[in-house]
DNA sequence: CTAACAATTGAACAATCATTCAAGTGAAAG
DNA sequence: CTTTCACTTGAATGATTGTTCAATTGTTAG
């Protein structure tokens, strides 16, 4: 499993641990995926959307001027957002209205607040 | 405050929603250090690098042989993790132990397992 | 039908990023 | 001192990504 990279003369980690780290860590899918979730996350203009999503169910136009972006930007990020899974959309006439489609979202964002020292308004 | 955008001809949204939003939306700067934080978790190998380091502190070049990978890759990625604060380093000789500096990584990691269906398994 | 509007999509571009490779530290042994 | 080992660092490269622009899809109104 584990291939022959030039590295240190000796281990210095237990074969049981090796053996512990192998069975905790998830299957390379997951990991794959998780790391896939967390890159949505990763950009500000997306947690800028989740922000405006806490609030109400808004349109894609609306969400553009409250962020002074451009609808294009706006629906490609959105789009992202839906392949995540956390947020979903409505059709009404001409108009495309998206909401959150998760509780996760507010708990990772506050987990990452806390993290960087920032703790969340209360509301 | 908002740019005047080609986008529909009237906001469907509340003048009171717009202010919440701007209400609750944390600063510029903060989103960015949000962004930056989930940047990080956003790889795979750094991923199972924390995993690595769940069970103890481990030495880079042992994290390189448990992940197949080299070490430099190893350790350009530890330091992406270290300017996070989501690990820490101790030097014992020749060799760098690297360890978890924080307990919101498991809450944030579990967190995103769960969205993804994925329950974290008991220890 | 056509026109107008909200939104989506695809191509293009610059910017960012993960890994590799080679060179350079820092610490301990000879 | 020199050599060796564990690790770090910088440059280079291919891959991915966010935004813009232009074209297109749906939906409603006339």
């Amino acid at each position: 499993m584990t291939k022959d990279i030039p590295c240190c003369d000796y281990m210095h980690a237990h074969p049981e641990l090796i053996q512990t780290v192998n069975q905790n860590m998830p299957r390379e899918e997951i990991l794959y995926d998780l790391a896939e979730l967390y890159k949505v996350f990763g950009d500000s203009t997306r947690i800028r959307i989740l922000y405006v999503l806490f609030e109400a169910e808004v349109c894609v136009c609306d969400i553009a001027q409250l962020l002074g972006m451009s609808m294009s930007a706006i629906s490609h990020q959105l789009r992202v957002l839906k392949q995540a899974r956390l947020v979903q959309f409505r059709r009404e006439g001409k108009t495309v209205f998206y909401s959150l489609a998760d509780d996760h979202v507010r708990t990772i964002l506050d987990q990452g607040l806390e993290h960087i020292g920032e703790a969340s308004p209360r509301f």
